[in-house]
Formats: structure tokens, C-alpha cells, sequence
DNA sequence: GTCCTATGATTGATCGGCAT
DNA sequence: AATGCCGATCAATCATAGGA
């Protein structure tokens, strides 16, 4: 119920309507890289695509915590070479993930009206 | 073939295209609000049920949605205007009013 | 069957807001 | 002031569905 990123379009008076809105030229930073370093790619796309060892080592370490530490998150950078917010979003999206698959869960529950 | 993901484990990832009634009822929902398309969680919602699909797949039908009308707006405005024509034509007397969508196609 | 476009889903990373 | 988390979204990409 809140947080629209960005508002309404002017539509100040006279003009019968904009023919585009604010949400359409919103250009989110290309990809400007994680936090601080910098390693632009070959265009300046810095999704990095993780390796399956990586992901596998982070859902191993997700299974034992969904949170980690400072230390923690920093044995995991190395031991995976990334970079430590690569880290601490992974987590984060990770908590998303499996907070929306729990959503999706209830909700198909509560849908399935079959408790006679 | 390297680092290839394991995407067939993806399995969920067997797509299937919404109706052609729920695609009509985002549509019209996209339409009538570009000023600002971004529905609450309780008109996702809603949506959803309207659409008998998850509120995600409102999320990702809206998300795909905004992305790919910025890709190409002049595409994009002619399947708005269309939109916008027939909710003209239908909701003479319908109950809204307050600003609905406004498009030009001079641009 | 082949090729190409439309489209639903996934995901690393960003944005704004809030908490510590 | 700085840092982390959340919720929502972005933007690029994956993989399949649908049409010619």
C-alpha cells in the first residue's frame, strides 16, 4: 500500500496528458558495480554471474544460517573470491526468496478451500 | 558449456502463458494507470484472484510489464491508446474519473 | 522441423526508508 | 555518520510457448 517509487507524472493544466511518465525514463544507475571497487566489464554490466560452486557453497552456509556474521561473510568472500556485499546481498536476496516462496505457500493454502 | 547454470533443475521453470482473459485484466489495469503502474500489494492482490494466478506472478507479469513498455514506448503507446480507447467507449458511465490515462501519440 | 518473437521466471544488484 | 536489513523494483538473461 506504499511505497510507489516514483510519483505521479506532472500533468500540470492545459496539456491533455504527457506522453510519457516519470516510472518510463527512470534509469537505474547501469549497473555501477556493487558497493565500493570497481571492475567494469566488457560494456559496464557488473552482474556478475556466480559459479555453481559458489551458489552451492552459499546455500550450504544459508542452510546453517540465514544470517552472517562479519567475520563470518568475510571468510565466506574469500573462500568464494567475491566481494563482501556480494555477499551480504546474496543473503539478503536469499531471505527474499525464501520469504516469498513461504508467501505464496500460505496464500495458495488459503485459497484451496477444501477443509469440509 | 562451462559454468553453464544448472538451469534444468529449474524445473519450475516450466512457463505457461496466462489466459487470455487475466492478460486482458493486467492490461487494462496496466492501461488505466501508466501514469503510475504500480499497484499496491492489495490490488496485486486482487488482481491475482481476478487472474487466478500469485500475487508474484502479478509482481513479475507488472515488472516484465514496465520494463518492456520503456524498451519500445512508440510500440508500446499504440497498445496503450488502444486501451485507453476502449475504456473510453466502455466506461462512458462508468465510476472513475479521477485521472485516467492520458496519452498523446505526437511525440 | 526451423526460426523468430512474445512472455513468464529468475536473480545480482539498486533505491528509498528505517533501525541499530 | 555508517552499516545492515527489508520490500520493491530494475535490468539483463534464461528457457519455453506460440506463430509463420
Amino acid at each position: 500500500s506504499i511505497s510507489p517509487p516514483s510519483s505521479v507524472a506532472p500533468q500540470s493544466n492545459g496539456a491533455p496528458a504527457p506522453s510519457t511518465y516519470k516510472w518510463m525514463h527512470t534509469k537505474r544507475t547501469q549497473r555501477p558495480a556493487v558497493p565500493k571497487k570497481k571492475v567494469i566489464d566488457e560494456n559496464g554490466t557488473n552482474r556478475t554471474n556466480f559459479t555453481t560452486h559458489q551458489l552451492t557453497e552459499l546455500e550450504k552456509e544459508f542452510h546453517t544460517a540465514k544470517y552472517v556474521n562479519r567475520t563470518r561473510r568475510t571468510e565466506i568472500a574469500n573462500n568464494l573470491k567475491l566481494q563482501e556485499a556480494q555477499v551480504k546481498i546474496w543473503f539478503q536476496n536469499r531471505r527474499m526468496k525464501e520469504k516469498k516462496r513461504e508467501k505464496e505457500k500460505a496464500f495458495l493454502a488459503r485459497n484451496s478451500w477444501d477443509s469440509n | 558449456v562451462m559454468i553453464l547454470r544448472s538451469r534444468f533443475l529449474d524445473a519450475r521453470r516450466k512457463r505457461r502463458n496466462f489466459s487470455k482473459q487475466a492478460t486482458e485484466v493486467l492490461n487494462e489495469y496496466f492501461y488505466s494507470h501508466l501514469s503510475n503502474p504500480y499497484p499496491s500489494e492489495e490490488a496485486k492482490e486482487d488482481l491475482a484472484r481476478q487472474c487466478n494466478i500469485t500475487v508474484s506472478q502479478v509482481s513479475n507479469w507488472f515488472g516484465n510489464k514496465r520494463i518492456r513498455y520503456k524498451k519500445n514506448i512508440a510500440k508500446a503507446q499504440e497498445e496503450a491508446n488502444m486501451y485507453a480507447a476502449k475504456k473510453a467507449a466502455h466506461g462512458a458511465l462508468g465510476g472513475m474519473s479521477a485521472n485516467p490515462y492520458g496519452l498523446l501519440p505526437g511525440a
